[in-house]
DNA sequence: AATAAATTTTAGACAAAGCTAAATATTTGT
DNA sequence: ACAAATATTTAGCTTTGTCTAAAATTTATT
């Protein structure tokens, strides 16, 4: 697979959510940056390569072959994600443009070698899972915080406020994106909360709660 | 820069040995398995963009600005060797291939921080000189281990001797190509030397030394 | 159901990087 | 010095991936 192609069968990955939706040629389009009449070149290329199922004007979805190579890129992509985070400190919204790059890099020993130098780890710096080697991998969810039972850890990827005042209340709390937060307890009462972020322990109110998103595969 | 033109650039740096020097179109075909008249048009490229100096039957060099991108590539790929070597343990002889596509990752964190988490290593697994981020760096030679002063370090790159008695002689005295061998001292007399390698001394008639090869750098 | 709007495809062109075959320079051997 | 050999360039064609403009198809609207 050239570069290109690998990129095109990513984006119909992406756009059909992982399930193997059929996607739209100007979706693509949009997706990819490009002109729908490229796209159609590209999608019959595909189609004749077997990695793509292409009727005109019906949309596209991927053959079982073209999601094992999609699978196989998100895999690459995000064990990058993870190398450049832990071991080169780069900050959370700094990999993807890098990692990008890196998920094209052909050697099957340097992705298991990579996989194993990272302790084979299970999510990516954003919360979303790393398929294993044959393509197995749990789902990744988005809930708020006071949504998910006790005993659930997720990393933090957004908040729903965006205010000044609440963002300051995550800063002064040293809540980030990114941050890894396991839910300790909960009260009944006011449905405030005991969580735990960076090895420390802290409580929080429902509040809070409801503002923060939570990635978690389960 | 394109991928094929950082390639073209490199080919020409190597052939050059590192010296400004012209290179023909032949070499250069041969060194990138094209054929010369491709050589042509794109040296040709290289030099509307400012990268080298051509003159047409006279053969091609770097401008200075070519060189520094040379020596940027030339430092990405020796850093992602010792990267494979080091982390992913990868062989000696298995990470010329990867790192050839790693160079072309472009980022210039990616590299700062790469080199930092490796320790800022001086020479690549074939004992080969890392430029620093400026681009300068120390030449390497090629000297029989018999030729050089005591307390000379460097790395095991080759036989001059290649007869199965002397492959199973380096064999059972776990010498292997990429190693680094320390010359801890030396008998007037015969020839012999006491060397360093893995952490073990042992002493090596002079016989030995005449037939292995050290790359260092001074 | 008919037409307007939106989407998608086709046709034809272009740039990058390569190739072959032919033409032109340079170098070499005598 | 000049013919032969070698090296290099030019001209014209191919493929990959892209684009624009026009044509075709599907979807939406009235």
């Amino acid at each position: 697979m050239t570069l290109s192609e690998e990129d095109y069968i990513k984006a119909i990955y992406h756009l059909g959510k992982g399930e193997n939706t059929t996607v739209s040629t100007n979706a693509i389009a949009e997706k990819m940056e490009t002109k729908p009449s490229s796209v159609t070149d590209m999608v019959k290329k595909l189609s004749e390569k077997g990695v793509a199922n292409y009727k005109p004007y019906k949309g596209v979805s991927l053959t079982e072959y073209g999601q094992k190579i999609a699978l196989s890129l998100v895999r690459k992509h995000r064990l990058w994600e993870v190398f450049l985070v832990e071991k080169l400190d780069f900050s959370w919204d700094e990999v993807h443009e890098v990692a990008e790059q890196l998920e094209h890099v052909k050697s099957e020993k340097l992705v298991d070698q990579l996989d194993k130098h990272l302790g084979f780890p299970q999510v990516d710096p954003h919360g979303d899972p790393i398929p294993s080697k044959k393509g197995e991998f749990k789902k990744a969810i988005k809930k708020l915080l006071n949504e998910v039972p006790i005993g659930t850890s997720g990393i933090c990827v957004g908040v729903k406020d965006s205010s000044p005042p609440f963002l300051k209340f995550l800063d002064k709390n040293k809540i980030a994106l990114g941050d890894t937060i396991l839910v300790l307890d909960k009260e009944e009462f006011d449905g405030s909360l005991d969580i735990q972020i960076k090895e420390k322990t802290i409580h929080i109110s429902n509040q809070i709660a409801t503002n923060l998103f939570l990635k978690i595969t389960e």
